[in-house]
DNA sequence: GTGGTCTAGACCACC
DNA sequence: GTGGTCTAGACCACG
């Protein structure tokens, strides 16, 4: 069963977080059409939310075709995101994981890992690297 | 002179993302004690944004004990927050370049690379890969 | 309920004389953790106020660790300022308040007062008193 | 020769520091007509200040007709504020310094000597203690 | 209804 | 000119 997380410092809001993290999954091949997701409660539940913060994620992700609620079944996935080839992902996310592992041998905590990510992808942006 | 940037579409609140790029900054070595920030009617008029904004961002740098402002002078970096060591920065930084460009060739777009970078850390933390 | 109180005259910010005054009432023992401020939209109105500054004021609390906001409940105490023990308390505010009408009764005002409380704590204070 | 003290921390604009200084000095009998006030460069260089901010002092305490600037020769006392009378300045200091001993011997430290005073000051005078 | 963010624009303190 | 405070009022996130 998907499981959602929350960052409570990061500033966004509760509700698109969620968003974010389900169209994440899509995008990662994590979740795919068919698939259920959690119940509103279930959600709440385990987040400690006000179960009408999780019903507007899902009305999001609903209104944005992705999700489709089944009234007395639960909440299913029904739209896709162009999500990276398997193939690929299996590649990158390997390679990935081996720089990660670097970065932290190195003595890198979270938050510099974190500034050095968000530095190096803002800065190839900037320099029209998305081309 | 220290440039920002802003990200409307992250749910992001404006003067936080302000806030973090100064912390990441500090953390990436590009500032350093004694440099002097933008003042506040510069950054708002860059970032077409209200000025208040900017005062809060950077009263919260403040209250965190990384910036001080003197009236009539600018406001001034006077914290650090263990820096990624240079060496470890330029290693680290290139070969994530490399990384990236890597996910670019494989077709990847800015979302789906965002996905994959967050899918990968928020994996490998849950698991205490942190150690 | 906890009441706020405002001096035009002193030249002190207002959202700094609220911040000021619950700290006071955290050393003194009047506020603890659990206990409930007012709203910002009651403050706000009580003292004829703009609700920003009662935010300013609230938040200047949140970030030091007195209090933790809680969208649609309130903001409430849950840090502690190493308060004046009960008995001590009791005792020294007796003594004052007696000091106090000596003074009175002497015919001075209050601004003649005052100015006697500064010149007495100031000057001990001056010569290491704290020891 | 008077000295002037600072508290940053006070949220208290530099200039109106010094005026009730000034103030009180003259409540408390310290200052007397005739007086000389250092000069404001001595000032400024003393607290490291800009001198335009003792400037501003200065004629403030001029416009309430307390001081008076002579050309050449600095600035002087020339009027007075009803004090306190020598007698009962002796007493009532000297009996408020020894409450302030008992409350150092009971562990107080300045800030909770601070809130106690300013606790029941405000209490009696909310009560309409100055009667 | 709670607190949080943002805008617009005035005024003050300080250099 | 700098930053700091305050007001007025809109809109959002959360319970």
């Amino acid at each position: 069963m998907f499981a959602f997380r929350l960052d409570s410092r990061s500033g966004v809001p509760t509700y698109l977080q969620l968003v974010k993290q389900v169209r994440r999954a899509l995008l990662v091949g994590y979740l795919r059409p068919g698939d259920r997701l959690p119940t509103v409660r279930e959600v709440a539940a385990a987040l400690v939310v006000n179960p009408n913060t999780v019903v507007k994620a899902y009305r999001d992700l609903e209104h944005a075709g992705l999700v489709t609620a089944r009234a007395g079944q639960g909440t299913f996935i029904t739209g896709t995101l162009k999500p990276i080839p398997p193939p690929s992902y299996t590649r990158l996310s390997r390679s990935l994981h081996t720089w990660l592992r670097g970065a932290r041998n190195a003595g890198l905590d979270a938050e510099q890992i974190g500034a050095l990510v968000a530095a190096v992808i803002d800065d190839s942006e900037a320099e029209g690297g998305a081309a």
